[in-house]
DNA sequence: GTTCATGCAAATCGTTTGCACAATG
DNA sequence: CATTGTGCAAACGATTTGCATGAAC
């Protein structure tokens, strides 16, 4: 797969670039609908994901197309298999000095973080041996 | 706003407690459809947001509905304002020995991780405050 | 001229909602 | 009986996709 030269995929970096925010596609669609009467969102799509797939822009989601539930209320992180999907509780002790240290680097509030460790679980890695 | 008892809410509690997974909604339905034959998509995401409403079960998503983009490579956290979902980059440096921890404990292999604070930005404290 | 990108519209998919009926208190 | 929960189907909203046309190489 080569990736020929686009007006629009060279925007839409840019764009990404040179914004403090971190925005939707929507936006993105918004601001350059001026430029590019024509623009679809199919276009802005299709080139957010050739854009990730050259490693130049970063998708900020949660990995699962879905949302997922749980019943354990007790803070804790998590960490998700990249090739299952499968959420695992973590042990790890939970840190809020951090949430103090952001305070003291931003002066905003904080309520709460969460950390999300990215891996192969135990199965998927037996899987992929074999 | 009064809850009644409801043989539908109470299994899907009881599923997640006692599954070690995080499902989604079409896990759950697809689990208790053997129980309630004519149980409906519309049920188990009415209980599960009263669920969460009791403060019983936690949902694990991104907090936006729309997938955020960057074009911000190297790696930092992120904080996330509740109020406008605002995200900002942090400085705080990352801490990689995070990892490492995981790995031990776990003994599965990490790839990445990702810590998101959550609170509230100046310019929504400052529209509070008036 | 072959391949990739675009615009457009339709399709997809997870989630939400309106409504008439059933269960709860 | 007053209110909340259910099933069903339709609606919703973000994202994806098929297809004919246009741009890049």
């Amino acid at each position: 797969m080569l990736y020929k030269k686009s007006k629009q995929r060279d925007r839409i970096l840019e764009l990404l670039k040179t914004t403090g925010s971190h925005p939707s596609a929507d936006w993105l669609y918004e601001k350059l609908k001026a430029e590019f009467p024509r623009l679809s969102m199919g276009t802005i799509y299709r080139n957010l994901s050739i854009l990730e797939k050259q490693g130049l822009v970063k998708k900020i989601d949660f990995g699962s197309t879905y949302d997922r539930f749980e019943a354990n209320i007790t803070p804790h992180y998590h960490f998700i298999c990249e090739v299952c999907g499968a959420i695992k509780d973590l042990e790890l002790p939970v840190e809020y000095q951090l949430e103090k240290k952001v305070e003291e680097e931003t002066h905003m509030t904080v309520h709460k973080h969460r950390i999300e460790f990215f891996g192969i679980c135990n199965a998927c890695m037996a899987k992929k041996g074999s």
